[in-house]
DNA sequence: TTGATAGGCAAGCGTTCGCTTGCATATATT
DNA sequence: AATATATGCAAGCGAACGCTTGCCTATCAA
């Protein structure tokens, strides 16, 4: 998982499934290039999601041909209970 | 920052430096290989910790020929900044 | 059935990573 | 001054990573 977090365009998917959830691959595909300047084919964006899906920090639902994409956060718990994060609270 | 994570050594130093601030190389490297069983040689160690340090996520100060190192976990909260992460009370 | 759409599998290539090895620098200690 | 201690720098190597390319499977539409 923590692999899974160490490549940008991983991240950029992540902020893109975060802002709006159930896309397919090429809905990623087209919003990644347009939206954030990606010049990456649709192999290496499905090879992405794979490895964010191994990590738990995606989960897809079929629907027919298409295959829909979820964030999921829950992962990311697993840092915050393994360290201690300072959480400074609003003055 | 998230390449630092990437690697279970040095996960394991950040362990290490959140359960006892302010310890140099060598006591590093000696706590890996005794409660963590890593044989990982001085060298490695040095190295791990200079990632660390470029990522923030440890600072050093140097005390005559020993430098001392600390865990700083302000780095972290661009995580959950990032993302939205569910948090559940305890029950 | 035919064609088009959405996705999957796998080999190959260049780059980066983690580690080792060898030498160098700086600070104590005697 | 001479020695030991604590760390730094850099080249080299094998493995893993990200990407491309090419072909294959499954589902829907006409």
């Amino acid at each position: 998982m923590f692999r899974a977090l160490d490549d940008e365009t991983r991240r950029l998917i992540l902020d893109e499934l975060a802002s709006r959830d159930g896309q397919s691959l090429f809905e990623i595909c087209t919003v990644l290039t347009t939206r954030h300047g990606l010049g990456s084919t649709r192999q290496a964006i499905s090879q992405h999601l794979g490895v964010l899906e191994d990590a738990g920090l995606v989960t897809t639902e079929r629907r027919g041909r298409t295959k829909l994409h979820y964030f999921n956060s829950e992962p990311l718990t697993a840092i915050f209970q393994r360290w201690p994060i300072a959480r400074e609270d609003a003055p």
